[in-house]
DNA sequence: GCAGAAATGGAGATGCGATCTCCACTCATG
DNA sequence: CATGAGTGGAGATCGCATCTCCATTTCTGC
């Protein structure tokens, strides 16, 4: 599947197909579609980038200032949204991992590499929901993933190989800081959403095979308010609890106890 | 709150209560429904720890054996039953903070609280839950939270007056890599949930002030395979993605180009 | 044994919220 | 202006988790 298949995805590429008999003349949206088919989008960006894809259409739609039909007309599915829409994010990932190879020094490319990485995955939790959690775009996803692997191999090696890096780390260990990055900005998000740089630092010393100080770390650690906000604004999805549906009537009063209260 | 007014949470303590004109004699339940009572925490134990709360209450009473109903008879939501459940869990992480104190070797109680903190963390999704996303049990987790502070306090201050820890670390740092290691171990449990402990280890080294070389690391990197499972095997809960309600009949073909298909 | 209280199970009522449809209207466009 | 592409948004539909209800079964005390 090439994605585009998918998607209702029309670039720039079509202009016009002047008089040719081609099979898809796809003629060009009216001028109004095309401004709300740009709204839809760059809101979605928006949306999905805050809140993540739990955001509704609904709220895509609003936000975007036109009506749910709008959006549905333009984008079979919340899933095509998506995929239109994280296309340039990934295609981005991937060329950044291609591109710090460029780097002169081995231990600079890795730590750019894992540096403008995490700020990706930090900023955006739709694109780190679709990258952690098999949402939506597989084949795009897969397709990234098998670009970047050479790509971080060789970022990997090149470093150890110099004595920058402890050769103890494989390849896949890199993904997965990035993800454990991730995570720690998703979980302060509110409070202090840079705090991973706190944690990237550290990991950077970690990833040394032998250090005679401590690097100084970029941010303070939480203060024990902000942690306890931190903990309070992550309600786990009200899907996964089922809010319990507000008062449901609850004539008997439920608890056995009170079923002896009249004796027998 | 104090919790018991909300959990129908018996223990042994009123076994009888005589003759006396108290205010709740509170009979024992019957043999079969204690027995009962016994498989239904015994089962949301399992399923809990094992699926985390997104398990549904159907669930635990098909893994206990029983009908929903008597679960329900029981205990008189999910959160209660939840809250039974994980006081102990709790209570136990609090002890272990507070025993890591006596360890002679202040490095050592620090690195013992941490890895026996992520063990409990990484190996039951419920408890993770409950504490990294405000699920349930507020207060009990705001109790544990209390109790913890300044025990790790004093272990993160004893290891740093001993030069064992750099300084430039909080107490609020600890909560949070082991929350990054919870996060791991969620991404990775179903192809190798002990990987965090590779990533303690790095934690751990980069803890130190100085170091003149790496420590070994206890687990191996995800192979690439593995990596590929890992991503695969983490879902978006369907409630985020909200599954496309199978095919819907999709009368129209969507498309736009279709629209102009009849020359209008 | 037996009477009756306690307990049970599980089908279904209820609520909820997200996705997607539909169509009377609006307004670009030629 | 005439025409049909484009719109908006109320509501149909659906799936699902929570919780209820009561005919039936099981225990317990006598």
């Amino acid at each position: 599947m090439t994605s585009s298949d998918k998607t209702c995805d029309r670039g720039e590429e079509e202009a016009d197909t002047a008089g040719a008999s081609g099979p898809l003349p796809v003629r060009p949206l009216r001028k109004d579609a095309e401004r709300n088919r740009q709204r839809i989008l760059k809101a979605a960006a928006e949306v999905f980038t805050e809140r993540g894809l739990e955001a509704t259409l609904d709220d895509v739609a609003r936000h975007a200032g036109v009506g749910v039909g709008t959006v549905y007309r333009r984008f079979p599915d919340k899933a095509s949204l998506a995929d239109a829409l994280f296309e340039e994010r990934i295609d981005a990932l991937v060329e950044m991992a291609e591109h710090a190879q460029g780097e002169p020094d081995a231990w600079a490319a890795l730590v750019s590499f894992l540096e403008r990485g995490a700020e990706m995955l930090t900023s955006d939790r739709g694109l780190r929901q679709i990258l952690m959690f098999a949402a939506y775009g597989h084949e795009r996803v897969g397709y990234a993933r098998d670009r970047m692997r050479p790509a971080i191999g060789r970022l990997l090696e090149r470093a150890q190989a110099d004595g920058q890096v402890r050769p103890d780390l494989g390849p896949t260990d890199i993904p997965l800081i990035e993800f454990m990055l991730g995570a720690a900005a998703e979980y302060t998000r509110h409070v202090r959403p840079t705090i991973w740089r706190r944690y990237l630092a550290l990991m950077l010393d970690a990833l040394r095979p032998a250090r005679d100080s401590f690097s100084p770390l970029p941010e303070p650690e939480l203060s024990a308010d902000e942690m306890i906000v931190a903990m309070h604004s992550n309600p786990l999805s009200r899907h996964v609890l089922h809010k319990a549906p507000e008062i449901r009537n609850r004539p008997t009063a439920r608890r056995d106890p009170s079923a002896r209260g009249n004796t027998q």
